[in-house]
DNA sequence: ACTGCTATCTTGTCAATGGCAAGATCGGTC
DNA sequence: GACCGATCTTGCCATTGACAAGATAGCAGT
């Protein structure tokens, strides 16, 4: 291993983001990545500037890649709804930081893009406002709802989908 | 003011309700809450144990309150859920906590017993399980996106009626 | 090859925090 | 009036986030 790193900031965010699947934003410690990563506990703030910045990197990543499981679900509104559940189910980490601007740099221009992005993504769903709004409602209130432990069961997908549906009865 | 404080728990859980609901949970510190209230560093400790033990107590207080209101709505599945969002609006710092289970001691029996309150009468307002599941996760979703920033208006109630009605049509 | 130049990473340091242990003080009870 | 448990304090420690200053590496231009 040489003195760089090479792919520091790439290691960081991947790792912020499995620990805070683990155990929480709060307990994320920059410290800890950079143990993990085998360097110094400076190096983070380097990339990041600080911790918000850690977070915002992961919060960014995120809307880019739900953007990405909403385009590939077409305009299907159901399997949009299941897409988004199953995005923050895959990806606890990140989807725990996207939507909590306490922990980010709101104004960052990344992160901004990558938000207009993934906003842009649901527009297309739903031709009326107030339509959108709904289907993203149900589907990051279940999804959440279920991250949290407040729903359980065997299956994610299993017990979305008839609560998507009442939203989407036509599908 | 005596040795004692006196209500020292509830100056407490007060504080930190509001102290989370302007800078997050993260941003909360028992050490300010002790000084706030006047008290020393290690009193926090004594009532709560630990800082996921104020928390703990922030969320039970959100559930209990939360059981109220739904209570107050009566059976009227839309009068619900906008008293749930009106609920989270109202009181984000209770409502930031109660979903987190990273910040919490999730097995506490006060806690458990609030939030089986809460879903009790979430359970009574709909039939059936899944349409239950449904508008808790309407409710939810447009509360926790109306409280990030992601979903915007002049009034709160005026934005999310619309969306409930799309779960609720006959309503 | 040599010289800068810049991004990357390190070492050193500081204040603040959470948590623990041990002691002081108060309020009520027998 | 003496005890006793609950409440609160003081003192302490390891960890953390953030900052400053320095070291190292790769790279471009000559």
């Amino acid at each position: 291993m040489s003195y760089h790193h090479g792919d520091l900031r790439r290691a960081m965010t991947a790792a912020a983001a499995t620990a805070v699947a683990e155990r929480g934003p709060a307990g994320l410690s920059l410290r800890e990545l950079a143990r993990l990563a085998g360097v110094s506990h400076a190096a983070p703030a380097h990339h990041f500037g600080d911790k918000a910045g850690v977070l915002t990197a992961v919060a960014t990543e995120g809307f880019t890649l739900l953007a990405e499981a909403l385009g590939q679900a077409g305009d299907d509104l159901l399997a949009a709804g299941v897409a988004y559940v199953r995005f923050a189910v895959g990806h606890p980490g990140h989807f725990a930081v996207m939507f909590d601007r306490s922990l980010l740099h709101a104004d960052d221009a990344d992160l901004r893009a990558a938000e207009q992005a993934a906003s842009a993504a649901l527009a297309d769903l739903a031709p009326d406002a107030d339509g959108a709004r709904a289907a993203w409602s149900v589907a990051h209130g279940f999804a959440s709802l279920w991250l949290s432990g407040a729903i359980e069961g065997p299956d994610v997908v299993a017990a979305a989908e008839p609560v998507l549906r009442r939203l989407v009865p036509d599908a």
